[in-house]
DNA sequence: TGATATATACGACATTATGTCGTATATGAA
DNA sequence: TTCATATACGACATAATGTCGTATATATCA
C-alpha cells in the first residue's frame, strides 16, 4: 500500500474531494477548469481513473454517473508522506526533522501549543514505549 | 531557492556526501557501484552535475580532480521537504500532520521525549508568537 | 615528450510520470 | 430512436531520471 506523492493536478482533485466529500466528475471539472471550454472532461476522467488505480480514490458506480470520493484522508496522506520522508532521511525518526523545522523556520506559537497538547495527551492516554 | 525532492540515485549521492563530507567522483562511484564494472563513472558525473545544477552540491575545481560537497545539510533538506509538504496540505501548519502521525503510527517514546524537549527549549529561549 | 590512464562535459536513450486531447462506446433522458 | 452526456482509453508532448558512450582535457610515467 505504498503511496507515491500526488502530483499537482492530482492533488487539486483530492483537495476537492477532501473538501466536498462525494463528487461527480462533472463537478470536479467545473471547479478545476472554470472556462466554458470543452473537453477537459476527458482530462478529469483520466485523473480520476489514475487516482483510482493508485488507490487514492473510490468510485461508486451504482448510480447513473459515477460518484467519486477519497479513499484516504488528507491527514492520512500527509502522515504517509511524513513517514516516507523520515524513512528516507532519518531512519524513520521524526524528531530530527521537527527539531530543525522549529529552530529554523519560526513555527507559530499556536502550532507549538498544539504540538505540546498532542504530546501530553498521547503520554497520558497510555504511553507505549 | 526551491528544492525539488531528491530522486533515489540523487539521494544516494547526497547520503555519501552527508556522511563523509568532501568526496571525489571516484569515491562516490566506488561506493555506489561496487562492481568492478566499467563506466558508471559517467553516471556519477551526470548525477553530480545535475545535483550541482539544482544547487544541492558544490564543486571544488581547485585541485586536479573535482571535490564535491553538499550545499545543504540533511536536516535543512528534510526541513524544506517538511515545509513544502505542510504548505501543500495544511496551509503551512505542521501540527495537523504531526498529530496524525503520533496518533496513527506509534511514535517511539524517545522521539516523544525529544520533541517535548525541543518544544520546551524553544519556548524558554524566547517565545516569539 | 609522447603514450596511457583517468577526469570531465555532455549528447543520447529508454523508461516513467504527468497533463492534456480526442475518439469510441455506453447510458440516460426526451 | 435520437441526442446529450459519461465513461474508457489510446495517444501525445513534456519532463525527470538513470544509464551509457564518446569526445575532450588533464595528469602521470617511462
Amino acid at each position: 500500500m505504498k503511496k507515491p506523492p500526488l502530483a499537482n493536478a492530482e492533488l487539486a482533485v483530492m483537495e476537492l474531494l477532501w473538501q466536498e466529500g462525494r463528487l461527480a466528475a462533472r463537478n470536479i471539472r467545473e471547479q478545476l477548469y472554470p472556462d466554458p471550454t470543452k473537453a477537459q472532461h476527458g482530462t478529469v476522467q483520466r485523473l480520476l481513473q489514475r487516482l483510482e488505480d493508485k488507490g487514492y480514490v473510490e468510485r461508486d458506480r451504482s448510480l447513473g454517473v459515477h460518484i467519486f470520493s477519497a479513499m484516504i484522508s488528507r491527514e492520512a496522506y500527509g502522515c504517509g508522506q511524513l513517514e516516507s520522508l523520515a524513512a528516507r532521511l532519518t531512519g524513520g525518526s521524526l524528531a530530527p526533522l521537527i527539531t530543525h523545522f522549529i529552530e529554523q523556520k519560526k513555527i507559530s506559537r499556536k502550532d507549538i501549543e498544539q504540538l505540546r497538547a498532542i504530546l501530553d495527551g498521547h503520554e497520558k492516554k497510555g504511553g507505549k514505549s
